[in-house]
DNA sequence: CATATGACACTAT
DNA sequence: AATAGTGCCATAT
């Protein structure tokens, strides 16, 4: 099994999100070999222990809704328009800030 | 080991 | 398009 819990390599995953850019519960997912853990992933960011280390606020939904958030979606959103991500009708162009770690390991 | 919970995703209606 | 139902996986109890 692995040396790390499968919520430690959710953070590490998450840590690895570039400023002004976002992920989804599945691309991290798939980023950790397992296209079918989004709900395990939501878990992992549930507890985050490491936050705000861990930008957590920059993972949404796979349709590009925010999802939830342990302060509230709202507080998340001003987060990312700072970031510099756009927020519109509270979703995100996926197509335009989705970050894709194809540069896994 | 079985059941319950949860920051999700997909399909059917 | 919106809602409901089902499936999926990892933790907690």
């Amino acid at each position: 099994m692995n040396l790390k819990s499968f919520a430690q390599l959710v953070y590490d995953q998450t840590i690895l999100i570039p400023r002004g850019k976002v992920s989804t519960y599945l691309e991290i997912a798939k980023a950790l070999d397992s296209p079918h853990s989004a709900r395990a992933v939501g878990n992992a960011l549930n507890k985050n222990p490491y936050a705000p280390q861990v930008p957590c606020h920059r993972v949404i939904k796979s349709n590009g809704e925010i999802g939830g958030f342990a302060n509230g979606p709202k507080n998340k959103i001003a987060i990312l328009k700072r970031e510099g991500v756009e927020i519109i009708n509270n979703k995100i162009d996926l197509k335009k800030y989705l970050y894709e770690c194809k540069a896994k390991r």
